[in-house]
RNA sequence: GGCGCUAUAGCCAAGUGGUAAGGCACGAGUCUGCAAAACUCUGAUCCCCGGUUCAAAUCCGGGUGGCGCCU
C-alpha cells in the first residue's frame, strides 16, 4: 500500500481488523520520536488497537537510511507471521517499499561519514566535474543514469568504491540474487489530482492549527543535529520561519506546494510499478477493504 | 479632468533596432545505504491598432489596462 494524504491510515487499520493484520510503516519520517504533526502520525486512537510497527523508533538526532530499514521491516514480517497475523506494509516511501519487495540484499557496510565529507568538500573546491570524471572512470555503466550534478549519486558511486573495491554495478547484481520469500500484493490510491492538492493543502492548515510550529520549535531545543530527520516536509520549512527567512504566508505556502510537489512524485515513483492494484480514494474505505480482500482471496 | 510611469509565458523578470536570458510554479520523468531527499526534461514571438525601417519586443503616433502624482 502506498501514498500519503489519501486515507491510507483509515483503510490499512480497517484491512487490519478484518484480516487480523498488523501494520509495518514504510515511512521514512515516521519513524522518527518527537515529529508527531508534521509527519501526520496516525494516532494511538486511529490506531484502535492494530499494533504499528517502525513508528517513533529512533530519536531525530540518528541517521537512517534504506539498508537498516530492510533489516528491521523483515523483523517484523517475521514477528508478525510468528503470531499466525498478516503484515500489512503501508506508506509512500517508495524506495524503503523497493527494499522489500524487489528482495535487495545490502551489504553489511557502514557509511563513511568522513570520507563522505571529503568528497563534498573537493566537489566544492575543485568543482563536481572531477568527482564525476573519477565516477565515469571507475564505473562506466552506472553513470550513463547519472547526471552530472547529482552530486549525491556521484559521491556514492565513489564511496561504494572505496569502501567495497566494487562498482556500484556490480554491487547491485549481487543485491538482487535472492528470491523474496513471501507472496503480497500491492495497492495504491489515486484520486483526480486536484481534489488530492486541497487535500493537502487542508491538511496543511490543520498542522499549522495543531501547533507544527511548536513541535518544530521543541525540537529544535531538545536536539542538536538532524542528520536526516530535517528534511522532512513541514520542518524544514518551519525552522526557516522560525529563523525568519519567510513570513507566515511564505511558510505555510511552502509546505503546501513542497507537499504537492512531493505528492507528484510519489506517483511517478508507483505508477511504474506495473505490479500495483489501483484504489480509487474517493471511495468508502470499506469498498476499498472490501476490494482488497476480494484480491487477496479473503 | 491633467501630468508622469508602465504593459514580455500561470507568476517574478532580463532584453532599448537584427528574428525572445534567467528564476519559480505547472506537467512529464529518473531513482539500490541522506529518498518527505537529490537530479533530468518541457513552454512565449513580447497588450491592441497604425506608422518609420531592408529589419521593431525594442523608435514614433493613437487606443486600452495597471500604478503613482496633481487639481
Amino acid at each position: 500500500m502506498d501514498q500519503q494524504h489519501h486515507g491510507k491510515t483509515d483503510l490499512s487499520i480497517e484491512l487490519a481488523k478484518r484480516i487480523k493484520g498488523e501494520i509495518i510503516s514504510c515511512d521514512s519520517m515516521q519513524i522518527y520520536q518527537d515529529m508527531q504533526i508534521g509527519t501526520a502520525k496516525p494516532t494511538v486512537t486511529e490506531m484502535q488497537g492494530i499494533k504499528h510497527y517502525l513508528i517513533d523508533i529512533l530519536p531525530p538526532n540518528q541517521r537512517f537510511s534504506v539498508s537498516e530499514y530492510k533489516i528491521r521491516a523483515e523483523e517484523a514480517i517475521k514477528e508478525i507471521l510468528q503470531k499466525g497475523k498478516k503484515p500489512i506494509v503501508v506508506g509512500g516511501t517508495g524506495l524503503y517499499m523497493d527494499s522489500l519487495i524487489k528482495g535487495i540484499q545490502y551489504p553489511d557496510i557502514t557509511i563513511d561519514e568522513k570520507y563522505r565529507e571529503e568528497l563534498e568538500l573537493l566537489a566544492e573546491k575543485k568543482g563536481l566535474s572531477l568527482l564525476y570524471q573519477k565516477a565515469c572512470a571507475i564505473d562506466k555503466e552506472a553513470m550513463k543514469t547519472i547526471s552530472p550534478n547529482d552530486k549525491k549519486r556521484i559521491i556514492r558511486v565513489l564511496e561504494i568504491w572505496k569502501q567495497t573495491g566494487k562498482t556500484k554495478t556490480e554491487l547491485e547484481i549481487e543485491s538482487r540474487k535472492q528470491e523474496i520469500p513471501y507472496q503480497y500484493k500491492m495497492f495504491g490510491i489515486t484520486m483526480p489530482r486536484e481534489i488530492l492538492y486541497e487535500k493537502i493543502n487542508q491538511r496543511v492548515e490543520k498542522m499549522v492549527k495543531l501547533g507544527l510550529q511548536e513541535e518544530v520549535e521543541n525540537l529544535l531545543v531538545k536536539y542538536k543535529e538532524f542528520p536526516t530527520a530535517m528534511q522532512s516536509l513541514g520542518y524544514k520549512e518551519t525552522r526557516a520561519y522560525l529563523r525568519g527567512e519567510l513570513n507566515r504566508e511564505e511558510w505555510i505556502e511552502m509546505i503546501k506546494r513542497e507537499t504537492r510537489r512531493y505528492a507528484k512524485r510519489q506517483l511517478t515513483w508507483f505508477r511504474r510499478n506495473k505490479e500495483i492494484i489501483w484504489l480509487d480514494g474517493l471511495k468508502t474505505k470499506q469498498e476499498n477493504t472490501n476490494l482488497i480482500l476480494e484480491e487477496i482471496g479473503e
